[in-house]
DNA sequence: AATCCGAATTAGACAGAGTCCAATTCGTAC
DNA sequence: GTACGAATTGGACTCTGTCTAATTCGGATT
């Protein structure tokens, strides 16, 4: 985290450095996912984003969204068959999903080590790996 | 694998003992996945069940999908936005996911080791874990 | 073999996430 | 202030999956 304050001054920078025109409705998405360290989805994105100032619509959301993604500026996390989320951390890490809640929490990848995994097919680079720990409240009752 | 050749009949009892009443639709979805050992969506079980003899409809499908997997006689897989993916290998087991052509296959857990992961909070039970590694072809040329 | 009855299946309407497209608006350079 | 390409927009559309009320199935009973 080199950043410890997103402002939309520094988020516009940031957006410049990854390549991409940091226009009104981009900054308030970036700002939506940086300022808050959270996993959202895109209906939450626009929510947030439609609370502020600037209206912005469905299709310039997923637009965004899908832009950020292309110039590696936030990843996505697939846990949840209904919507995928949308995550500003890029560093290594894993994840925790609570499957009552729906809540999404980081595992900090510096200690996980992994073993055994066989060599890829040739022909093949790895685009990253995911690992996901699926938890439920041990209180049987739900 | 205990099982080497799935026949209609062996489905039928394999039901039965994961507590399922063994229907002919129940029986021709099982057999789509359990004779080929592969990871298929909805869709495409919907698809080759309906080129056999019963039709089936989407409903039930549906309905029985989810039933096989809330008697764990299968398991989901999610790594596509758009769809998820079934599989009928319930031992412990990763995946590897071609983001080119969406092909899906196993990675045998017996030789994996993953170590450093944080304690649970506490209240809290694993389900399980799932590990994705998300490969592309290394020719850059898409 | 006729009847009964709960369980299973069905068609089709519906819901929600995400995409597409053609028309408009924005913002920068001149 | 005009021009022009880039970005945004509303709304229709697609696709996966769910829901519901009505029907059908199949095993048990007689």
């Amino acid at each position: 985290m080199e950043i410890t304050q997103y402002t939309r001054d520094n988020l516009a920078e940031k957006l410049r450095t990854h390549g991409i025109n940091p226009t009104h409705q981009r900054i308030e998405i970036a700002f939506a996912l940086f300022s808050r360290h959270e996993h959202l989805s895109a209906d939450q994105i626009m929510a947030i984003v439609n609370t502020r100032h600037s209206e912005t619509s469905k299709a310039t959301v997923y637009n965004t969204l899908n832009l950020f993604l292309e110039k590696k500026l936030i990843r996505e996390v697939i846990v949840d068959p209904n919507k995928v989320f949308y995550d500003p951390n890029t560093e290594p890490h894993y994840h925790m999903y609570d499957l009552e809640s729906g809540r999404l929490t980081d595992i900090d990848a510096t200690d996980v080590r992994v073993t055994g995994l066989p060599t890829l097919p040739s022909g093949m680079v790895t685009e990253g790996m995911d690992i996901v720990i699926r938890v439920r409240p041990s209180d049987g009752a739900h």
